[in-house]
DNA sequence: TTAATATATGCTAATATGTGCATATTGGAA
DNA sequence: TTCCAATATGCACATATTAGCATATATTAA
């Protein structure tokens, strides 16, 4: 019981949530690295996120290098497995942005490595330019 | 999103999570005043968690009289529906000790009625008649 | 060895949460 | 109406949680 009430509990983070079904969309993983860019959330804090995920058992973790590949953990009992199929199916719009940026960061990998930093300035110029572009469809459409 | 996390958080404690499984044993519900008896929980933090519980939507309440009998909400999105399903197959012992007593405690009901009040001495006798069996059982094993 | 980069972790202040009490509300009976 | 029982709720305190920073660790390259 009070396994799956920390399961719960992990997943009652709107962060830790949203990290998970990203993670479910792509059962090889992500760079820690990715992750933080295309969240655009700070390094320290996805690396929490992803060792809180990781506690009870929902991703592991794989080092390649100074990298860290974290995937979804597919070796559970059924229960999880269960509520993996129900959290996949959550579709939300709010999910699609960060979905569409974390695989434009993944083209940027090389031989299916990452090669672009955190905070990357290609990043950047990348994320601004897709901003720049949203801002336009707006004004498109509200005039 | 935010309405899937709300969920999981109410679903992060382990009273409120056995509350839930406990009522999902029975579709009709149960009053407040049986699962405060059978919970061995005090009625207003009974009543507190029923209420979190109500808030995103997992139960409702239904007054009659001076009671009150909560439920598992059966009209609601898939993604709850899907969720109940496999709460429904937690199975721990620990939860059976109660799920024993809320049975026990619901059969004082006349006409389908809950008929006697949280704490009534009736019950207690009950209870530690069921408490002094279970302190037999173990001395006779551990013996 | 040192430098540089990716990731993890210890610490702290701000915030959120749970519990229990006291009290309010609701409904039934007299 | 008044009284009582069942349930709900506001408040206060103790505890838990979070984000962010600074720092530590791990790995590669030179």
């Amino acid at each position: 019981m009070d396994k799956y009430c920390k399961i719960f509990k992990v997943l009652s983070e709107e962060k830790r949530l949203k990290l998970l079904t990203l993670l479910l969309k792509k059962r090889e993983g992500y760079y820690v690295c990715e992750i933080a860019d295309a969240l655009k959330e700070t390094h320290y804090n996805v690396s929490k996120y992803l060792q809180e995920l990781k506690v009870v058992g929902l991703v592991k973790e794989k080092r390649e290098g100074r990298l860290v590949m974290y995937s979804v953990n597919e070796n559970i009992d059924s229960f999880v497995k269960k509520l993996f199929k129900i959290i996949s199916q959550i579709s939300d719009e709010y999910i699609e942005k960060n979905v569409n940026l974390l695989k434009i960061r993944e083209s940027l990998r090389e031989n299916n490595k990452c090669v672009v930093g955190v905070n990357d300035p290609k990043w950047k110029r990348i994320v601004s330019k897709i901003e720049k572009e949203e801002r336009l469809k707006i004004t498109a459409k509200g005039g």
